[in-house]
Order: structure tokens, then sequence, then C-alpha cells
DNA sequence: ACGTTTTGCTAAAACGTTTCGGCACCCTTC
DNA sequence: GAAGGGTGCCGAAACGTTTTAGCAAAACGT
């Protein structure tokens, strides 16, 4: 069991009969050093027969750089979002040969405040610190002299760099689709938290409305928590009404859920009753009810992709420009959209 | 920027007017080193001014241990599954001081060797491998002489140890449920596909059954593709008829939520006309139906912390004792049960 | 044939630890 | 007052690399 990596430097070096110092310019392919083309494929058959896999560690030591950095997330890890923003970021690295440490803090900041010990004694080059919601956060103080990055959340001071949806965008997008298909009276069931996404999904929806003419009747801009069972309540009541919408813009695709719920339960049909658009692009959700639900996509992979990157680029780039993006989501159409019927038709 | 570690053992050596020797021993706590506690007291409160952080680079080096560990998923990551199974492992490892490296070979064999060759070179003392879904496989070759244990996943070969759900005993648990609120006509909306969960959900479907002393009718036992239409399709099917069951257990919660539409469509209500049973216990999904759906949970959490538990195992113990397990997972009951009613009354 | 340049390689230091053997010194003990 | 034993610390080697400076031999120019 304990083989792995017995091999070193210096046996290949003595297999070849060379000095460790030309095995090392050899494989690592040094301009400077100067061997003869024999010497390097001699060499190379050695180390490859002898299956020599250089040390890490040594290498890590000696170059004053570890090939690592540091994931840290919230309660992310949690939550099925985790894994979009995960695979972005290990992607983009993995291309770099850098490899990524995971670490959650559950919420806990002294537990976090131990791995952020544990990280910076393994000497990561830089921190992804993650948020599994869209928020207004500000790294810990332990992360002051490191490279980081935030993932799904902002922070005021303008010297960290960070990437959230564009949540206003998303929203009008989802308003967009239902507008082009012909609706007119629109409700919109936010989320009665006051968070970013809320308010900002809330201007996309006015945004939307103004563009297209049409005036946004306040007895359709309802509040609820983003849950299966706080769509469900609200639609209700906003679809009982005489006036009711025919169409129902969600916060979350769990709300659409209870949205479709209620809508069977009056006998209503989706699409051709009410149109619903939903946000999150939740696996296994938004793909799973019956019709499909058109939803906002949440561009987690794409911003876990982009905070790599620009890890990336503050780990090797002194001057370490701090910038600061919002991701657009795809709005991804599937049958829950369909032009409006006459109310009562 | 770059100013996270600077200081080394050198520095609080030179500070506290001592040697880097009894600096470590200090740091270490080395029992057979004998030291003051007037000195160490001074050694660490140096340590502790200057901001040291040992730097685990040097250490994996000198001790010849890395303090890591690679977790490889197939396609794992883009499932919410595999967040249980990565955090039940991360915890078990952070308790023993191990960090956890993330990777995700998406199915490609080349891609994964180069992955297990990284995790190789940074001296990684073990890996987790895991699969998405409990199925048999081998790990790849290049494991063979590493600490490997098998996630979510059996191996035909004795010596690598591995850790699956109990799947019999879930369908037992599951199918015991409907029984003990007196349902007899009992539907099993199976998984059409051949693996090992399908056979071995249907054997416990069968012992529970048996145990009962109930006469299973193999026309309430059916197979689908384990998702929300096939779960639909199936269910019409099955409820349509004139002696329909009086409770559904499916493979999967995702089939279960098909299973509640289209009794909804029929005009049946879940719980009263026809209980459900699901298997996943899917964050969302299981939580978000209404009623909240009555599901086995399939116990990623504990199979990520057991599985890590044996590796740490067999990474300090050298005889290396290879185990199998099976875990079960709870069931989780919600509002998807209840007393039959009589068909049609 | 003799300096000069180029080629091909090596020795040694350095990265930051841990650990082993040993060296002073002090305190007992007789 | 010398032998003996404990106490408190230190020096140096080793872990496996990379990199810089430099050296011998070969090739080149005249």
């Amino acid at each position: 069991m304990r083989a792995a990596g017995r091999v070193s430097i210096s046996d290949v070096a003595a297999d070849a009969g060379v000095s460790i110092s030309t095995v090392s310019a050899a494989l690592n392919d040094v301009g400077s050093a100067r061997i003869s083309p024999r010497t390097r494929d001699r060499i190379r058959e050695v180390a490859g027969r002898l299956g020599y896999v250089p040390n890490g560690l040594a290498q890590g030591l000696r170059r004053q750089r570890s090939g690592m950095v540091g994931f840290i997330g919230d309660e992310v890890a949690t939550t099925p979002y985790a894994v979009g923003m995960i695979l972005g970021a290990q992607e983009t690295l993995r291309a770099a040969g850098i490899l990524m440490v995971l670490m959650n803090s559950q919420g806990d900041p002294a537990l976090e405040a131990r791995e952020i010990e544990a990280l910076r004694q393994q000497r990561v080059e830089g921190i992804l610190y993650a948020s599994m919601y869209h928020r207004r956060l500000e790294p810990p103080a332990a992360l002051r002299d490191m490279a980081t990055v935030l993932l799904d959340a902002e922070s005021r001071v303008p010297e960290v760099s960070w990437v959230v949806p564009d949540e206003v965008a998303g929203a009008r997008a989802a308003v967009g689709e239902l507008l082009a298909h012909g609706h007119r009276r629109i409700g919109f069931l936010n989320n009665d938290e006051d968070i970013p996404a809320a308010r900002l999904r809330l201007r996309g929806f006015r945004a939307a409305m103004k563009q297209a003419g049409v005036a946004v009747d306040p007895a359709l801009v309802g509040g609820a928590p983003p849950t299966t069972s706080g769509g469900y309540d609200a639609a209700r009541r906003m679809l009982q009404r005489a006036d009711r919408p025919t169409a129902l813009f969600c916060f979350s695709d769990l709300m659409a859920m209870g949205v479709y719920q209620a809508a069977r339960e009056l006998g209503l049909d989706v699409p051709a009753d009410v149109s619903i658009v939903g946000y999150d692009n939740m696996p296994h959700v938004a793909d799973g009810l019956l019709p499909g639900l058109t939803t906002v996509e949440l561009p987690h992979y794409e911003m876990g992709a982009w905070a790599a990157g620009q890890l990336l680029a503050l780990i090797s780039a002194e001057p370490g420009q701090a910038r600061h993006v919002r991701l657009r989501g795809q709005l991804v159409r599937r049958g829950s959209v369909a032009v409006p019927r006459p109310i009562g038709g």
C-alpha cells in the first residue's frame, strides 16, 4: 500500500547516469539549460520506466508555490447549487494545473478560522470564498492578506473581487418572455426576505414592464417565503381574484412548483390558463415538473469559472486588479409559457 | 497580497534567542525533548506575536505525510447527491486534520488518469473514489498501489473497501410503512434499468410483502425510467385499473413526483386515495411536494463519513483491512401515507 | 596551433521543517 | 572533590526539489 511515489529524482539520475540537476532540467524543459537530445530522451525513458512522479511538496517548497487554492463555502455544500460553482471553479483551475482544496464552515466563524489556518499552513495561493445565495458579505479578517475572490456575494470594500448573478437582467428576460407571448396581466411572486436578489429582480420586473408600456398592478406583486408552500399560498390568493393574472413570474422554481399545485387545484391548466416562469433552473425540479418549467438559470458554473480565473490573475499579477462582475443567466424555455387565452373563455 | 506566512521557524528562533530545533520541539510538544516551561512559553509567545504558521509543505516533505487525501467523483459533482458525500467525508477528515482535494473526472478515463497523477504528485495519502449512484465498478489501475475507498459503489475485487446504501433494508422500511397503515394492494414502480439498486429494492419489496403474508400481484410491479415523466406514465396506467393499488412505492422521488401529477389528474387525492412512498429524500423535491413525500433517505452523508474513516484506518494501519459496508437510510415520514379508504367509497 | 565560443553537464545552496545524537551545565551523592 | 545522573539546549543531517554559477571538453575562427 505504501509504495506510491517511492522513486525520487536521484533514483532517476543514478539510473540514467547523470546528475539530478540534469534530470530536473530535462524533465522541466528548462530553456536556459543545454542538454543533448540523446541525454534528454534517455532521462525521459528512465523516468517513465521507473514510474517517477515528482514530489509536489518538495517542488512547492522550493518554488514557493504550492499549486493549490482553497474553496471555502459557508453552508454552501449543503445545497445543490454548490456543485455548479465548485465544478466551474475546478475546471478552470485544472486547466492551470492547480488543485482545489475544499472546506465548508457551516457558518461557524470559529471553525472557519481554523480552516483558513489549515489552508494557510498548506500555503494555498488563494481563496475562493463562496456564498450559497446572492448576498452582501465581508470576507473574514483572516483573509485580509490573501488573494481572495468572492463567489455569489458582493463586498462593500472595493479591493476585493466578486462575481454575482445579474438579477436585473434575469428578471427582465423572464418577464420579457411572458410579454413576448402577449401577456399583459403579469403577476410577480417575490421572495419576502430583504436580500439583493429580491430587490433586484423586482427592479428587473418593473423595468421590463415599463419598457413594454404595461402598467404594474400593485395587487399582482406579492411577497412570500421562497418555498413550495410559500408559492402555493400566494398563488391561491392571486389566482382566485376576478382579475387574476394570466401569467406568474416566480422568485424561485420552488415557488413555481407550489404555483403548479395551486393552479391544478383551482382547475387552471398550465400553461393554457396560466403561464409560469421560475428562477434558478433547479436541477430535477424545473425539468421534473409537468409541463417543464420555463425558468432563468443561475449561472453557477460560469460564476465558479470566472472566480477561479480572476483568482489566478490575482495570484500571478502583482498589481492585483480587483474586479466586480454580474453574470447573466440564460432563460431556459420549457413548456410552462403559452399565449394567454381570454379569462373565462 | 503576498504577505501570507512569510515568517519561518528561524525567524521565531532568532526572536526568541533559541535554536530552531528548540522552537520545533516546543511548538510540537515533543515528549522526548526537555524544554523548560519558561522557554516554551517564550517561544509560544513569540510565535503568536510574529504570526508564525508552520509550512505544511516542508512538514509534509520531512514527515513523509502530506496530510491530504483526494476525492474523485465520476460525474458525481453534477448531482445534488454529491454534496452529502463530500460533506460527510470532509467532516471526518477535518477532525483528523486532513485536507481534502476535490477532483471530478466527468467519466473521462484520460482526464481521470491525469487527475490521479496530479494527486499522486501532491502525495495525497489516499483516495476516496465516489460514484454518483449505487453501482458495480472497479477503481482504475492507477489507484492499485494507493489506499482507496469506494463510495456508493461495490467492487468485485475483495481487497478494496467500499460502502453502499442498504437497498434491501430501505425498500423493506418503505413497504413496511405502507403495510403498517393497513395497505394490502401495494404497487411498486421500479427503475427499469439493470442496476443493483433496482434489483435489491425489488428484493426488499418482495421480502416485506412476504413477511406480512401479502401476495404480490405481478400486475402491480412495473418498471419505468426513474424520471418524473417515467413515474407519471406508469402511474397513469396503474391507477386507472379497476383493481388499482391503494399505495405506490416508487424507486425514486422523481418518479413519485410524477405519480402526484398523475393522481391529481385522475381525481385521486394524495394520500387519502393513494398513498405514496419515494426513495432518495431528494432535497427540495421530497420536502417540496404537497403533501410532503414520505421517502427513504439515501445515507450519503453517512457513507461519506464512513468512507473517510475507513480511509484513515487504511492509511495508518499497515495491515490495511478491507471492509465492505451497506448503510441503512432512515425512513423520512411526511404526509404522503395514510390509512387506505375503500376504493370507490 | 592557439585563443574564443559553444555545448553539455555538475556541484552546491536553498526552500522550511523534524529528529537524532551530543554537549555543557547543575545537582546529588558518597 | 570526584563520579554519576538529570536537565536544557544545540548542530547537523535529511526530506526532494530548483536554480545559479561554473567547469571541462569540444567546436570554431584565424
